[in-house]
DNA sequence: GATGAATGAGTATTCATTCAT
DNA sequence: GATGAATGAATACTCATTCAT
């Protein structure tokens, strides 16, 4: 999907390297049947390695989350720059949120990390760093154009993604499809022709709000990974 | 305690009763505090029961939550009922939205319940069932007044309330009523004074098919916990 | 040995009090015989209980380990009171040293308590408290009667067990009982008789830096048990 | 690497030992810091090797620990030969005592050694009878001065300073030189000067037993792994 | 020879649920 | 009925040791 497969920093064995990459693939397969609440010995089983080899590639199971979450917004984002090529701003916008939904419809586990889990640390705050450029490009544009209401903002695009990622887990069994309903209606409403019912509420989360939202979610509260001081209080 | 002294059923009764609402409150508090995650030792002991007591009001901690969902639903309905007093359609439309998602962003367990939980039972269909009038009612009047886009459902409501949800549980670290904002955006998608971008492009979840989104819910899928029996040999 | 068996504060189902007392037992047996190495799994099938019975108990195995060594404390101190009654100051002294010993030098896992464990918490300090003030009448009265170097300290007392203790452990398979050889060097250096050598260089540990020991060792670093507030500085 | 080109055994042997040299004063490093419960990757990487080539050096943990125990004790040794350069005989004697519990008191993993480890194997036995004829003669000489009784064998001086070895461990990070305290309550036992409260109860420690208790320690004990053969049956 | 990847039994601890008192 | 004691499978993670490259 995404070409050009992202390499760890420093590369690999061979072995080691295909390693990695089946145990991203079962994390893939195991996260997207039964969620992130997936035990690292399945993922370990179904990867036909042993769990220490998850934990070498790995430092625990939020980080495979990560290394998971990190490729498959590498993915989103080529989408988001695919969908800039659409002559028209509106189509664009409206390509890009259509794809990127499909792919949240269809991933059980994606959409699980992108609902709960998150990092402290920069892999994910980087992999949202390297789609905003796309999505506010993709953004402006078509409020340039008056097709887009003006109080929108670039982080809202990924929330309007995320709700329709929660929509989309919810009826995943009984109709995965129904979000596209959700998605017209949102559509309807980012369009800039008709005069707004009023001035949007809330500001938007700006992007330091986007990061402090992943730090403050589950799967964050990462105890210190490697060697951190940890100082007690008692109550 | 007293034992030798049978008391009439009735009073027994009560005295269950009596045990069952201060479950459900100490349910509702933890709940609401922790999440669904919350162990059942826990809400006992905020009960000021034993867990054993819980055991015997409820089969295991879904139904807790069931229940709980049970009740808040009539709280909901009760909402949706006090709006219709709204002279306004338009009005009474926004403020059950508004309200009822208060209620949803101010109580984690409730969130948690409604995006997770469920059981596969009659007391939630009935309690969905019971919902389904008032907020028909609610959206007719505001679609005749021609307030509201005819292609919009009865059960899209729930389905909106469930991803201001998801938006809320989403930021709640961070900017708890940001919520706010796609309430106002999903308010712009409803109306019908302009013409939609194109006509819903799935048909509604039917009353039906929302039952069964929740049967097919996490806390419902308890298999059989997998007792695997293990057999130790030693060399 | 320390006849009225120190219940738990709050008195426990006659039946859990059993398991306490069957589990305490355990513990003794199992840490004496494998060291505090061994497993609260081992601790649990020598009690015949499961493990969930033992950490209903304990909350971990360093409060097994605390609970233990706070019993024994009891004897030690029991141990220091029946010293006393002894006519000779000197002869009180050597009895409690001698006796104290000997319990140890028969008790690996008391041993390993005294040498590696500990806890933040006021168990153990009251345990040396409760110690302390016969231990320093012993001593005092010693060197009232000019039979003791004035510049020893009640803190001394623990240590030079301690240091036997080492020893015992250090040749238990092989001489057992060779500490004896280094109580009575100890003895000998305790004399007030002779003109020391040279005043001790070092002043003694104060009771508080007693308790600081304690806190600094391995078992000690026990995280914050109950919830407590959890501050963590990355590196 | 350089597969090709076969080189003179001792060539090769020579790389080899500078590897060898290099894990040795590694694991001094990180012994010293963190005690024997490093791991033998941490111990690596400080050499800057893989974990294979310590396994390929060494047969296992213990064993680099007793090399590691080996060397400290010709370190021990030379203090030793270089103390009987000390013109005064009590003098000598305390200055072997006083420079070589400076040692031990500094470094934890030597420390942890001396009280744990040991293999039953000829290298830790040798080291001892390296060390055995210079701490004799010292002792002789100064039991001859009539400066120490004459009831000290020449086995008591390791274990004299294991007990304070045991002190520095237990007090390290309250009062790390406290251990001065207790050698000088030594000193002053080991006097002849003044007529000892009674002949030592117990006969010393023959150099065989020394080598016996190195043998029956802790490191040693390590039974084949419990590998226990398990059947897992899904039901 | 050297490397570091792979292994997997082992550990402490949790919590839904059952059952004796 | 109520209680809370007991249970034990399950989970994330570690590390000594082996072995393919």
């Amino acid at each position: 999907m995404n070409g050009s497969q992202q390499p760890p920093a420093r590369l690999l064995r061979k072995d080691a390297e295909r390693n990695r990459q089946r145990i991203l693939a079962a994390a893939a397969d195991v996260f997207t049947e039964q969620g992130l609440d997936a035990t690292l010995d399945d993922v370990a089983r179904h990867a036909g390695v042993g769990v220490g080899t998850v934990y070498r590639r790995f430092p625990d199971k939020a980080s495979l989350a990560d290394a998971l979450f990190d490729e498959r917004i590498d993915a989103l984002a080529a989408m988001a720059e695919r969908a800039q090529a659409e002559p028209d701003a509106w189509a664009a916008l409206v390509s890009f949120l259509e794809h990127s939904a499909e792919m949240l419809a269809s991933d059980r586990g994606l959409r699980q990390i992108l609902m709960f889990a998150a990092q402290g640390h920069d892999r994910v705050a980087c992999a949202r760093d390297r789609m905003r450029p796309a999505i506010e490009s993709l953004l402006k544009r078509a409020q340039a154009d008056g097709q887009v209401r003006a109080d929108l903002a670039a982080t809202d695009i990924p929330i309007i993604e995320f709700m329709l990622a929660a929509v989309a887990e919810y009826a995943r069994q009984v109709r995965p499809a129904v979000w596209r309903r959700y998605l017209a209606l949102m559509l309807d409403a980012l369009r800039a022709a008709h005069p707004p019912g009023s001035p949007l509420p809330e500001p938007e989360l700006s992007p330091d709000e986007m990061v402090q939202v992943l730090n403050s979610n589950p799967l964050s509260r990462r105890q210190a990974p490697h060697k951190a001081a940890t100082i007690t209080v008692r109550p």
